[in-house]
Parts: C-alpha cells; sequence; structure tokens
DNA sequence: ATCAGGACCTGGCAGC
DNA sequence: TGCTGCCAGGTCCTGA
C-alpha cells in the first residue's frame, strides 16, 4: 500500500521510463478508474499527441505533466505502473493502458481497481479535489510543530485519526502513522488536543524522519509494492510496530498489540504508549 | 459545522 | 475439499 515514500520511489523510477514520451493513444478496460472528466472518451481525446515533461507528487498523489494537461493518479492500495512494448502480453489487471508514439506503452495494473486518475488543464489541478484541500508535507516549509498544535487544537478527534487527515498533513497512510506514534510514544487513541508541547515537538520530527528514512530506503514493500523497475523496498525490515503484533516490542519487550482504531488496523505498544 | 462510518474492490485466508 | 465471509486500505460521500 503505497503511502508518501513509496509514491516518491514510483515516480522517481517512472520519470525516467516515461519523461518526454508522446501519447499516442489511450484504452481504458476499466473506465470507472478515470475520475475527471466524467466521459472517458474525453480523456482519450485530450490526451491524444500530449507529450510527458515531467512526474511530480503531491502527498501520495503522482501528477503528470503534459503540454495541456495535468494528470493526477492515486495508486492506493495496489495501483502500478510499467513501461512495457507494444506487444508484451497483457495481464488481466491492467485497466487503463497510455500507448506512446515510439511503440512503448504505459500500463497501469491495479487488482483491487481502487485507484483513480483526474485530468485537468495544466494549472488548474491544485485548484480542484483531489489535491485543493491536502495539507503541507512533513518536510514542507510551511509544516512545523507549531502548525501542528494549532490544528490539534482545533479538533475533538483521536490522534491517529488527525494523522490519516490529508488535509492535516499529507503523506502519513496507515502504516507511517503507526510508526511515528510509536516512536514518539502516544497512544493512538489519546485526544489530539491533549497533546503536550513536547509531546508535538518529538512526533513532527518523527513524521520529517520516517518518511525521508524510508524514502532512501526505497520505501515498504509491504504486500505487492514495487517501483516501476520492479524493484522493492527494504523499510518494511525497520518498521517497529506496523505488522509485529504478537512480537515484543524492541524497547520494553512487552507483547506489541493489534486493535481497532477508526475502522484501522492500529498497531502500538501498550507500555510504551500509555492511554492516560 | 464537525465527525463517524459506508462505499468502492478483489485476493487471500480463517473457519466451518 | 469447497464454500462462505471477513479483512486489507485511502479517499470521497452521506447522514447523523
Amino acid at each position: 500500500m503505497p503511502e508518501l515514500p513509496e509514491v516518491e520511489n514510483v515516480r522517481r523510477s517512472l520519470l525516467q521510463l516515461v519523461q518526454g514520451k508522446t501519447i499516442q493513444g489511450v484504452e481504458a478496460s476499466w473506465p470507472k478508474i478515470i475520475k475527471q472528466p466524467l466521459e472517458v472518451e474525453q480523456f482519450y481525446d485530450a490526451l491524444r499527441d500530449q507529450t510527458i515533461h515531467d512526474l511530480q507528487r503531491k502527498g501520495k498523489f503522482l501528477i503528470f505533466i503534459l503540454d495541456d494537461y495535468a494528470l493526477v493518479s492515486h495508486l492506493r492500495m495496489e495501483g502500478h505502473y510499467s513501461v512495457n512494448q507494444n506487444g508484451d502480453p497483457a495481464d488481466k489487471h491492467t485497466h487503463v493502458t497510455f500507448m506512446f508514439s515510439d511503440g512503448t506503452e504505459l500500463r497501469y495494473r491495479d487488482v483491487r481497481k481502487f485507484g483513480t486518475m483526474h485530468l485537468f488543464k495544466k494549472g488548474e489541478e491544485d485548484k480542484e479535489l483531489p489535491l485543493a484541500k491536502l495539507g503541507p508535507e512533513p518536510f514542507s516549509p510551511s509544516f512545523s510543530s507549531e502548525y501542528l498544535k494549532v490544528e490539534f487544537q482545533k479538533t475533538e478527534r483521536i490522534i491517529k485519526t488527525v494523522l490519516l487527515d490529508q488535509t492535516i498533513v499529507a503523506g502519513l497512510g496507515n502504516i507511517y502513522a503507526d510508526e511515528v506514534l510509536y516512536k514518539a510514544k502516544i497512544h493512538p487513541e489519546r485526544k489530539a488536543k491533549t497533546l503536550t508541547e513536547k509531546e508535538i515537538e518529538k512526533l513532527s520530527r518523527e513524521m520529517a524522519q520516517t518518511l525521508e528514512d524510508s524514502i532512501v530506503a526505497g520505501g515498504s514493500s509491504v504486500n505487492t509494492y514495487m517501483d516501476s523497475m520492479g524493484l522493492s523496498g527494504t523499510y518494511q525490515e525497520r518498521l517497529k510496530v506496523y505488522g509485529r503484533n504478537g512480537e515484543a516490542c524492541l524497547d520494553c519487550g512487552t507483547i506489541l498489540e493489534k486493535t481497532k482504531v477508526a475502522g484501522r488496523g492500529t498497531h502500538f505498544c501498550p507500555t510504551c504508549q500509555k492511554n492516560p
């Protein structure tokens, strides 16, 4: 399930494979992935003869920068891009294919069909959903522990829910939310507004550090994630709580627990992360 | 206004 | 063995 570090690794590997290529045609065998425009024919027409100039990322979204358009793509849990030769055998989970003028094609594969694509006129993408309401990333200049403190004070919600809210901070998903709460020794069900200044400072440092470390490690290959070169990440070996329920806490030896918080599987150490 | 929970999907696996 | 049914997850939408 790609979160920010995984999407960043996809961006870096895929950019090398598609930059400068011109789209000759598009085919979607599962058009529901394309959310905007509403008519898939308009999607095909708009993309014809467009050249890919850049591939950017905001939070967990990939943004293909074309001549006149920006294509915003979210991989959700299992979305995956690859570049193939035109005649390569098709995979039954490939749902959108972008055919290039050089005989290669970009294939979007997504077993669960959860991914989304939105096409906007270039420059309009930031003004519309899904990008419009994205908050800052943990390493962006507008992010700070002061910013977090203000946001936490505004809500009655528990901290885990707030960390997963992309309008507050962009980029954390279920894996890294559990990891940073563990590292900051904060119980996932604490109300965000009850966190002390020290805890918020620790938490905001861990958010940036954890995501950066994971990017360098190639992301976490939990389940099926690979980058567009087919490489797996290694950060899953460094996860301290996610998926380790039943095993010993690396700090205190207590058996790690898994519960459900806000409808999500949530891993934590009942000793290190007390709920007062 | 705020927030919780449902819908979207399918492969994998536990339980009968 | 073969079936059922639940779980995984991020985001938008709905309704309380």
